[in-house]
DNA sequence: CGGTTCATTGATTCGCGTCAATGCAGGTGG
DNA sequence: CCACCTGCATTGACGCGAATCAATGAACCG
């Protein structure tokens, strides 16, 4: 990955990365993003627009309340977005990869903050330019209605797990979670990076570092993963995790 | 609210109505709804692919599974979506009431199932031709993807209560989110209807009955609220309860 | 090499769940 | 009209799962 040491806070001030044409057309992940909607000159349009941008661990991208101006498209790393209360209470409402869209639901502000958690790349659209295209290239906003449903889904999803499952069944749950993600893009799922901390997963569980660490050792000591690093999970007994999952 | 008591299970195999023109040229919450984005003779576009029909209280609209062939608009009325555990846990995602839509985030099949709480009106699109009228009024999509964004703040929102609030932050998020609505649809917002039972807001909640009960007591004991029925709140002191809400 | 961050584990506390009982309102059938 | 039933809301007593408080050790780093 490359190197980031020189880039200044914040990073939408950071300075245009190159010519405007290049990334996309080059760009690797182009066909598991909203871009894949495109095709051929279409590329070209949206090249005009971006911004590819690395960004060093750490850093916040925008913070809630922030007005709305861009949004992002995360090319390599790994992002959390989440909301404070007043007291300092966190919760994650999502953990997003290479890929992953950023900014689908907009008002005027932000609704959440957004920090990079690893070393990552971006390309970042500004918003008005984003929605112009729309009347344009209209596969462009179907594909957008289409990821907002997926995110609908699995913000469902983790309502059922935040108000009603168990501190193993939520870890478990997370673990299959990312499980499936891997195997929709065609990888093993079985052996799994988790490059946030356990304080990350406890704010994005509903659950306290210490719970979620015990829960780990839980699940290593029946036999259903093992953790080679604190950062890496190998499910061992996947049937075994389900069932831990569902709660049966 | 008009009588049901003729109508059979299940709701999705219920007869037409009425011939197709008429209702929408003479809905009265249009402007409100998705169809708010249509002018004209679009509407009636819309009206020949919709069928308005009244449903009684406690029906089931359709189950987590079912194939996902239509999509409904609430005309009058109020529903539950919700979602459930082998084990028979249940979290309510959402509850739905006059203008709102029902089947944004759609795969093959619905993520979560829907019941009526009250007597309600509903407006049924068929999914494919809904889906076919995008090509031709755009504004419709356009109208669905903003609709979708804000589905999406207030599952982070709710995400953020599940997971980190107390009871009674929870139950104040509530009332208060209820205040909200009924104001932004221009009605006075400190006497709330509540449809749903106590066990349905625990289940939305993510707390039991009891809690719920006791939540209640506590609030009316310091003057926040009174509760004239179970079903009615009025709300006495709004910035004591919004100050409860957030946890200052 | 001291300082910081993170993961883990143990001891204790506490908020909410569980279990149980009561009362009220509405519906039904005799 | 009344006896009975059912569903719902409320309240109390008690228990448990996860939070809190506290300590230790490993990894990393300037």
């Amino acid at each position: 990955m490359a190197r980031f040491d020189i880039l200044p806070q914040p990073v939408a001030h950071v300075a245009e990365q190159q010519p405007a044409l290049m990334p996309c057309a080059a760009c690797d992940v182009r066909e598991l993003t909203i871009c894949d909607a495109l095709r051929g000159r279409e590329i070209d349009r949206m090249a005009q627009i971006v911004t590819r941008i690395p960004v060093p661990a750490g850093r916040t991208l925008f913070q809630e309340g922030d007005e709305a101006d861009h949004v992002y498209n995360i090319i390599d790393g790994s992002l959390r977005l989440f909301k404070l209360m007043p007291d300092g209470r966190r919760q994650i409402t999502g953990f997003l990869f290479a890929t992953d869209f950023v900014g689908i639901a907009l008002k005027k502000r932000y609704a959440y903050s957004a920090e990079t958690i690893t070393d990552s790349v971006i390309c970042r659209f500004p918003r008005e330019k984003l929605e112009a295209l729309f009347a344009e290239l209209p596969a462009l906003e179907t594909r957008l209605l289409e990821t907002a449903g997926n995110e609908l889904i699995a913000a469902q999803d983790q309502m059922l797990l935040l108000g009603r499952k168990t501190a193993v069944e939520r870890v478990a749950s997370f673990l299959l979670h990312l499980t499936r993600r891997l195997e929709a893009r065609g990888l093993k799922g079985n052996k799994i990076a988790l490059p946030m901390t356990r304080t990350d997963m406890g704010d994005y569980l509903g659950l306290t570092v210490e719970t979620v660490s015990r829960t780990f050792t839980k699940l290593r000591r029946d036999g259903l993963i093992t953790t080679p690093t604190p950062h890496e999970v190998e499910i061992c007994d996947l049937d075994g995790l389900r069932e831990v999952a569902e709660g049966s």
